[in-house]
RNA sequence: GGGGGUGUAGCUCAGUCGGUUAGAGCGCUGGCCUGUCACGCCAGAGGCCGCGGGUUCGAGUCCCGUCACUCCCGCCA
């Protein structure tokens, strides 16, 4: 007989009675009848009823036994009598007798509870993550992120990409977001940085021959955290193809990320994805990344105000601000605290208010919908399909501001009122991002996405058009408010790169330096070529059903992108900071003094 | 860097208008229990009410400051 065990604790089932066998897990919860005490022993695969009963030589021993201490027992399978069968459980016809017990490893008291579906603060979840893994729910979902891991290789396999490698000791690169720098031993005062994208690594792929590019790549930004964006890292599926327009891409990644929701989860997914250009998002939706499981269309109001007698917002739009309508369907008749509270909600978020106007029995009412003739509210009804019942919120502002207040909202709207549809993954392409946008810090025209996208209309555009009017052939993938993925069609030509750079800030120099590998390798034949990279965590966060981006990973950082498991970041010795030729400096010093 | 929320037993939380001895459930310890499966019953231990200051006859409760956690903004080509 093995040594410590011939099943798992999810194998054993009617058919098995009458045999010896051996069983090793963990003591998931105990029950003690005094001369009777069952136990239920847990291993990965599921939960098996032990029975100790008192004139067996275990029996003492097992009534000292820890909740979560590992034991190797010996018995027999043994039918249950049909009154005590648990349908709920997997072996719940038969149990096993324990002749023998040997305990292989105790457990000390817990600091959270194994067999219980409670909150425990994260500090101790992510301190002692190996017993909260163990957890039903934290295990489900590591399991559900290996496979679709899986299944994601398998598609992709099947299309006839090729998984890649690339290195994790790169360049630190001008673009994006903080790098992390990894200090240079060799070279003193020089620094690799870890890639916050494989994303020219897999450009000089395509231009060294290869394909279809794909790989489940690990990404690294030293950015603050968010409940859907882990601090430090986190992995992308990372693909690229060659000779490729928008559509082909579109058409490959599509069924694949498809394909995995339709696989891992019962909710309905509608495809091919609707396909909704950056300006026409930003106006109906108020954001980039809409949740299209609520019905609801904002639109441009700026004419209907313009000129009227609700001075606040005619003034404001004669000074160049606008109006986005929300409409809230149905929400004639809510209480006043409820229009209150969306006010509140707005103001929460900086804005100084929201108007809002009630439609019912042909007529409007509410503070603003005096000020308005009955032409504006007819153009208002009309341009929103308002109707008896459904009530109208304004959000006047610059157009940016006034855009995201639009969308917050809107989402807030979908929230309160209960209409967003569920059981559904409404997924969408976001297409046509703008090439440039205007940054307000610097007063200076920059890149709004990736540096490396072609510009819709190409050289031709660059040279004629305002630089904030070129479309990008750029693109998302979200799905009900998530931005699951972004990619575009890459710049394959110098001369085009070039004046894209130019147009940014940045001359030749910088991009000979900076961006050299890259901007080398495209006067030797670069093909054209384009690809996407879907966020694997945020994939399996959407299947997994958890608004928190730290339940699908085993072992996350917290906020402070810290991890309170491995210690993480840790103080080094003098030596190797020497050998890194690194001094701290007096606020580090400070700092870890503090610390003690 | 900024804003909101939360800090009461190991954990999840309750604690009334400021009122005298701070509670419950789970867990833990001891006892009882032969058919449970979230077993049940009895008893017990366990509290700097985050920390510091203030108001008050009296503060877990009110005020100020501070720290921690969390969500958000900034940031995320």
């Amino acid at each position: 007989m093995h040594a410590y065990r011939t099943h798992s604790c999810a194998d054993l089932g009617a058919a098995d009675v009458g045999q010896t066998v051996r069983l090793s897990g963990w003591v998931h919860r105990k029950r003690d009848h005094g001369q009777l005490l069952f136990v239920d022993l847990r291993d990965h695969y599921g939960l098996t009823q032990i029975v100790f009963q008192p004139d067996t030589a275990p029996f003492a021993a097992a009534e000292a036994l820890k909740l979560e201490s590992v034991i190797c027992i010996t018995g027999e399978v043994v039918a249950r009598a049909p009154e005590a069968v648990n349908p709920k459980l997997q072996t719940g016809e038969i149990e096993v007798r324990a002749s023998t017990m040997e305990v292989l490893a105790t457990a000390e008291p817990l600091p959270l509870e194994v067999n219980a579906d409670r909150d425990y603060p994260e500090e101790t979840r992510l301190k002692y993550r190996f017993l909260d893994l163990r957890r039903d729910k934290m295990h489900a979902n590591i399991l559900l992120r290996s496979k679709v891991v899986a299944s994601i290789r398998r598609r992709m396999e099947a299309q006839g990409f090729v998984e890649f490698q690339t290195p994790i000791l790169t360049a630190s690169s001008p673009e994006g977001a903080r790098d992390f720098l990894v200090p240079s031993r060799l070279h003193p005062g020089r620094f690799y940085a870890l890639p916050q994208a494989p994303q020219q690594y897999k450009q000089l792929f395509m231009m060294s021959g290869f394909d279809r590019y794909f790989q489940i790549a690990p990404c690294f930004r030293d950015e603050d955290a968010r409940a859907d964006r882990s601090p430090g890292e986190f992995y992308q599926l990372d693909l690229e193809m060659a000779f490729v327009t928008q559509d082909d891409v579109f058409q490959a990644v599509e069924p694949v990320i498809a394909g995995v929701f339709a696989e891992f989860s019962e909710r309905r997914i509608d495809s091919p994805f609707p396909r909704i250009p950056y300006k026409e998002a930003m106006l109906k939706y108020g954001t980039d990344k809409p949740d299209l499981r609520i019905p609801i269309e904002c639109a441009e109001a700026s004419d209907v105000f313009a000129g009227s007698d609700f001075k606040v917002f005619a003034g404001a739009v004669a000074k160049g601000a606008v109006v986005r309508a929300i409409p809230a369907p149905g929400a004639v008749g809510r209480p006043r605290s409820f229009f209150d509270g969306m006010i509140g909600f707005a103001q929460s978020l900086g804005a100084p208010g929201l108007g809002y106007i009630q439609f019912e029995d042909g007529g409007a009412k509410g503070p603003v919908a005096k000020f308005l003739d009955q032409s504006r509210l007819q153009t208002l009804r009309e341009r929103l399909n308002l109707e008896d019942g459904d009530a109208v919120f304004f959000a006047c502002d610059k157009a940016a501001k006034a855009t995201a207040l639009a969308g917050a909202v809107r989402q807030e709207l979908g929230k309160q009122l209960d209409l967003i549809e569920p059981d559904v993954f409404r997924f969408c392409w976001i297409v046509d991002f703008p090439m440039y946008e205007y940054d307000e810090e610097a007063k200076a025209i920059a890149f709004s996405h990736n540096p490396f996208s072609m510009p819709q209309g190409g050289l031709e555009a660059l040279e004629t058009k305002d630089p904030l009017d070129i479309l990008a052939f750029q693109y998302d993938i979200v799905c009900n408010g998530v931005e699951l993925s972004s990619g575009a069609i890459r710049n394959h030509r110098p001369d085009i790169m070039l004046k894209a750079f130019e147009i940014a800030g940045y001359d030749r120099s910088v991009l000979e330096e900076r961006f050299g590998g890259m901007f080398r390798a495209l006067h030797f034949g670069a093909p054209p070529h384009g690809g996407i990279a879907p966020g694997i965590d945020r994939i399996v966060m959407l299947l997994a059903g958890t608004e928190n981006i730290r339940e699908v990973t085993a072992f996350p950082m917290n906020q402070k992108a810290e991890d309170p498991l491995m210690g993480a970041p840790s103080r080094v010795s003098e030596k190797q900071l020497k050998e890194l030729h690194i001094n701290l400096s007096l606020t580090a010093r400070e700092a870890l003094a503090a610390e003690g």
